[in-house]
DNA sequence: CTTGCTCCTCTAGCCGCTAGAGGATGTAAG
DNA sequence: CTTACATCCTCTAGCGGCTAGAGGAGCAAG
């Protein structure tokens, strides 16, 4: 019996992940090395191209990589708790929360700026005056 | 006479900007080489003070690197038309939105993962479950 | 047999810093 | 005057999460 699997450019369109990064995801350990056809080449399996397209997902959802190690080795216990998969959803929430507050506040900044711009000269600009001093920002969260 | 200046310690504090990072930003010509004492210590004036203020609040408001060079060589010519200037703006401002947009696409899938996770096993884990499947998203923006 | 695609490994680069080694200088106290 | 400690200097390497390119081997079709 032969090796069987697909070559890593169809495990790439398939999961979706590109070729250099499901490399450079075996490399630093997020993706088991699969095993080789004769000729060296990587053969990836169902399992491996499901777990890319889960790993693209979190990635897609800005999940870290170090978070997706977790949620991947939950995945592989479906018998344990989901209390640990549940927490890193959480904390992820909570960081698109914050991000999101301070993206708003900016937000506001930046329309304030160019609402003030008067489209005349650089010396009566609002755009660089308030980058030029934090004080006449009105969301003082940055 | 001798030269005088502050100190890049001094640079630091008074601007907000860190003394690797100023250092840093002289590599990359984002601020020019300042005078040296004989002791080949940088030496800064107010201007140069400024002109680091200036930079990390366009840094606290996600201009880049790029766009704040830009910015910079603006405010030295006063007698412009602060079109470009605004064009910067405008430019950090439709990112900005972009952004809240997909982030806020993004706290609704994953408040609509923790909701539905029962605390069980991982076996029947929404959170899981939604990661290995990209179908079940109500949001198809990532 | 040749063309052109995919695959392999390896190294270097992106952004915007940050950290650390190893050494020279400045300042203040004993 | 010495000793201690802070600050400064340059240089190199590292962070995360890839991406790009060199240089070579293999494979499938005409």
């Amino acid at each position: 019996m032969t090796l069987q699997g697909a070559p890593i450019g169809e495990a790439a369109t398939r999961s979706g992940v590109k070729v250099p990064t499901i490399r450079y995801y075996e490399l630093i350990g997020l993706l088991s090395a699969p095993p080789r056809s004769d000729a060296n080449r990587r053969l990836y399996d169902d399992d491996d191209v499901r777990r890319l397209a889960f790993i693209r997902h979190a990635r897609e959802l800005g999940f870290e990589v170090d978070a997706i190690r977790t949620l991947l080795a939950l995945q592989d216990e479906p018998g344990q708790s989901c209390a640990a998969a549940d927490a890193v959803a959480r904390n992820r929430l909570i960081d698109v929360e914050q991000r999101i507050a301070s993206l708003t506040a900016l937000k506001a900044e930046l329309e304030r700026m160019i609402v003030g711009c008067a489209h005349g000269r650089v010396a009566e600009c609002r755009v660089i005056e308030i980058l030029a001093d934090h004080g006449k920002c009105v969301y003082a969260q940055h």
